[in-house]
RNA sequence: GGGAGCUUAGCUCAGUUGGUUCAGAGCAAUUGCCUUACAAGCAAUGGGCCGGGGGUUCGAAUCCCUCAGCUCCCA
């Protein structure tokens, strides 16, 4: 058979993919007998396409569930997708734009029509990509935040917070987004620094001819709406505006002027317009004042008709004719350059305007108080714990949460009203009826009106880890029993109020039990400048193209190998490159064993005897190191570990020392013991290589010998930890470091590696792997106890030393240099030995080990010395 | 404005309880090699005042203070 010298990748990737589903190995189902290994994904927008943060957080997602199952648990791992209101509303309105359509010409009806038909068509396409990056999820489960039983189960537990008194509606400001034309939480806005211009604006003072005062402000197309101008009562500038009223201008209206110490005397003129529709802090001061509220900014980001005017005007237009129309006036000062933050909708990318509005609110203070508590005494953990302090800082100041959204791609509010806007909360229409006529006997109706609008996305993503299993509408059912709580969530810090604190407030509420373990928080993928991908910066990669050209295995190393928990990760192709790189390696490893002949006859080399005990003892050690990684969730470490294990240890050294050499222009054959050793050396790393690099792994191992029909490595077991033998490890090192030190003397001196080098030993305590060290550099090695002169070239192994008696011209001069650079290390080492030991505080104040330690360093020290002097000295 | 974190080799990062298993890894670089598994490779080599300054200690990349730069979160 020829087996190709490059890995290929992609017929590989489906074959085994398809294999794998066909046999149900990511299927999962309760069963007592077997732990449980749970995890949901976070399920992405249902419209979205892979991007590079998925591949990063599917990835590690598949890396621990294929372990877990191979650690013979019961892996579950729920795909899944989410509705994203704004963002899917907004490109089906997009959409419908395209073909004339406008939104406000449809019915939720048929508007709803559209988008279903949109979802049918765009919404199984990321959990395809997945397919290709190889996550093994039990795709059986499936679920999407809109399915029937999740809808019902958002609707109860609204309609039950409401009973239970958390959920109140009432008029706030909140964030709008105008292009949504929704409202958005908190959480949904993003804060960026921007320049602005700051316009200082004269308001006459009323009352007294020719004076005023000035305010400074960011927004002139507020002025419009202003009911105050306020000053700080400490401010001796304007005390004595004390009861007098100035004058808006523009609209000409007498407003009071006010005194609050929340006004900062420094910045601007120290005198603040105050618009309690269309600021936050100005709202608050104008509750406290009992100002008027003039509402100037309509809900699609347009000047309103009180905005007289320049109603219809866009807000930005408006402030642009304003800042003109006060310049004509002679009533703006100047306009100086500043940086202020400025609110952008997370969703539409809209300057976010605040803004008075009916909404329904969700109380935080009580139900999220066992969410601090349980991540505070550990009974959750977040990985890296950095994040702990963020969470905290987060959960202790928690607002209440805007949870309506002016949306009709959703789960609809389910509060039902009158024709005056009386309303009760209920399931069904039919219930709310009943509800409300028991409430108004006197008044009973036959109809009443479901509240237009729907709710926050999050609001059904903060249940997903119990609606999975169906937790609410049928509880205490056998899934939810067995798989919660999940063992491990895997996400994006960005995320981490938005949707993991929510889902650890509904666990407690609904399931008195934490919805997860361990919090895995990943980075953010950036580009090579540290910039966040985006797709208005262009700077990301297609995720499928890059899986096209890397392969899966390839791109799933490169996605891992810079991604230590919670640091962003500097993405780069070269890192892909690499991944594909080291597949090759091990299929390479694979064809080097698969090319040998085996003779039953051949007796054992003692060489490969040898090498099969120090790869065993190597093994065993290293895996304590990568089973120790996973548990710390030191994902890249654990990689890394491996490849270096694969690569350094098994390619380089031990398939090296094993390798048959040639006879005759012939390969000879290899000893039954060594070949099945080797295999089962080779089987034991591709289970480690497993959750890394599924696919090539699972090829390999198909082509390693012959496998019953469900002998898988996706379902192998993970090799079982054993005892490193140190004292052999150490043997090994020693003896790498003098093949090392021969053949970097080959190099120096341009000897070619096929021809047998002499060397002399002094002191060489023949070390355990002696008969590799003659194979691997090629030499025979000849104790000899004579005083080396002249033409030797000589190093220093522990307390052994070898020279090689040379046969040219000997550069004296580099030699020297050398040595003589060795022995000023050695004696700076020596010296600075010698001083902590003649340091009396320090035989006083350190531990005996830690003295006992510095003995030794000195003796061996001293013996390298006067081994370091003779070579010198030899040297003439 | 409030909070959190980061700064170690050219790049990306490890570095637990202060002490040669403490200055490490991978990549990149340099130098030889197309050596019958692999040039997507092999063998070797060179890179660091551990951001600056001060302190605690017998001893500091590690603990404390301070300054500088960067990042994130919240308002």
């Amino acid at each position: 058979m020829q087996i190709p010298k490059t890995y290929s990748p992609h017929e590989a990737e489906s074959r085994w993919y398809s294999y794998w589903m066909e046999k149900g190995f990511f299927r999962s189902l309760p069963d007592k007998n077997r732990e449980a290994y749970t995890i949901v994904i976070p399920p992405p927008n249902v419209t979205g396409i892979l991007h590079m943060g998925h591949m990063l957080n599917n990835t590690i997602q598949d890396v621990l569930i294929r372990r877990a199952r191979m650690m013979g648990k019961n892996a579950c791992w729920v795909p899944g997708t989410d509705h994203a209101s704004i963002a899917t509303e907004a490109r089906v309105v997009a959409m419908l734009k395209e073909k004339g359509i406008q939104k406000s010409s449809l019915t939720r009806e048929e508007f709803l029509k559209y988008a279903w038909e949109w979802k049918e068509k765009y919404g199984g396409i990321i959990l395809e990509q997945l397919k290709k990056l190889g996550a093994s999820c039990d795709w059986d489960r499936t679920r999407f935040t809109m399915d029937p039983d999740l809808s019902d189960a958002v609707r109860d537990v609204f309609v039950d917070l409401y009973n239970k008194g958390q959920i109140y509606r009432g008029v706030r400001m909140v964030n709008w987004d105008p292009d949504g034309h929704t409202a958005v939480s908190d959480e949904e806005v993003i804060h960026k620094e921007v320049q602005s211009k700051l316009y200082y604006v004269k308001y006459a003072v009323e009352g007294s001819a020719g004076e005023w005062i000035t305010v400074a402000t960011t927004r002139p197309e507020t002025i419009l709406g202003d009911t105050a101008v306020c000053v700080n009562p400490a401010d001796l500038r304007y005390r004595h505006l004390d009861g007098k009223h100035c004058i808006v201008p523009i609209v000409n209206r007498s407003v009071p002027v006010i005194f609050d110490s929340y006004v900062d005397m420094e910045f601007g003129t120290g005198a603040l317009k105050i618009t309690p529709a269309h600021d936050i802090n100005d709202y608050k001061l104008g509750i406290q004042h009992k100002l008027d509220v003039i509402d100037v900014i309509a809900p699609d980001g347009k000047m309103s008709k009180q905005a007289g005017v320049y109603a219809g005007d866009d807000r930005f237009a408006a402030r642009k004719r304003i800042v003109k129309d006060l310049t004509a006036a002679g009533l703006l000062i100047k306009e100086e350059d500043i940086r202020n933050k400025v609110g952008y909708s997370e969703r539409t990318g809209a300057v976010i305007e605040p803004r008075l509005s009916m909404q329904w609110f969700l109380r935080m203070d009580k139900i999220s108080r066992p969410a601090l508590e349980n991540v505070l005494n550990g009974s959750i953990k977040l990985i890296p714990e950095k994040f702990i302090n963020t969470y905290r800082h987060w959960m202790e100041n928690v607002h209440d949460w805007c949870i309506s959204r002016q949306l009709w791609w959703g789960h609809r509010i389910p509060a039902w009203y009158d024709e005056r806007g009386a309303f009760v909360v209920a399931g069904t229409e039919a219930e709310a009826l009943s509800l409300y006529n028991a409430a108004h006997p006197s008044a009973p109706v036959k109809k009443l009106r479901q509240d237009e609008d729907v709710l926050d996305t999050w609001f059904s993503s903060w249940l997903w880890p119990i609606s999975v299993f169906d937790g609410f509408r049928n509880p205490g059912n056998p899934d939810i029993k067995y798989y919660y709580p999940t063992s491990d969530l895997v996400t994006a810090p960005e995320i981490l109020f938005f949707w993991v604190a929510r889902m650890i407030i509904a666990g407690y509420e609904y399931m008195k039990e934490k919805p997860f373990s361990n919090v895995y928080l990943t980075g953010i993928v950036r580009d090579k400048q540290g910039r966040k991908m985006s797709k208005s910066l262009g700077n990301s990669p297609e995720a499928l193209a890059l899986i096209e050209k890397y392969g899966a295995d390839g791109v799933r190393v490169g996605m891992l190998l810079s991604s230590p928990a919670g640091n962003d990760l500097l993405f780069d192709e070269a890192l892909c490159e690499q991944g594909r790189n080291f597949a090759n390696k091990v299929w390479n490893a694979f064809r080097l064993v698969k090319g040998w002949t085996v003779d039953d006859s051949a007796p054992a080399e003692e060489t490969t005897a040898l090498a099969s005990k120090w790869f065993d003892s190597r093994f065993s050690q290293q895996l304590g190191l990568i089973n120790d990684h996973y548990a710390k969730y030191r994902i890249s470490e654990a990689l890394m570990a491996t490849y270096k294990l694969v690569w350094d240890d098994f390619c380089s050294w031990y398939l090296e020392m094993i390798k048959p050499g040639f006879y005759g222009g012939k390969q000879n054959p290899v000893d039954r013991l060594t070949y099945d050793t080797a295999v089962s050396f080779f089987e034991k790393i591709l289970k480690l290589l497993h959750p890394f690099m599924p696919f090539v792994t699972e090829e390999i191992w198909h082509l390693l010998g012959e496998r019953a029909e469900k002998d898988c490595l996706i379902v192998a077991l993970w090799p079982l930890s054993a005892e490193a033998d140190n004292v052999l490890l150490n043997s090994f090192s020693e003896a790498s470091e003098i093949i090392t030190s021969i053949r970097n003397f080959r190099k120096g001196k341009n000897i070619p590696v096929k021809e047998k080098l002499e060397l002399y030993a002094k002191n060489y305590r023949q070390n355990t792997f002696h008969p590799l060290i003659l194979r691997m550099a090629n030499a025979e090695i000849i104790n000899d106890q004579r005083d080396t002169n002249g033409n030797v070239f000589s190093f220093l192994s522990g307390k052994a030393e070898f020279f090689i008696p040379l046969s040219g011209e000997v550069d004296y001069a580099s030699e020297r240099a050398r040595i003589e650079g060795e022995l000023e290390y050695a004696r700076g080492f020596l010296s600075s030995v010698l001083k902590k030991l003649s340091n009396e505080r320090f035989i006083a104040g350190a531990k005996p080990e830690v003295i006992e330690n510095e003995r030794k360093k000195q003796s061996d020290a001293e013996v390298k010395i006067k081994a370091l002097e003779v070579q010198l000295q030899n040297l003439g």
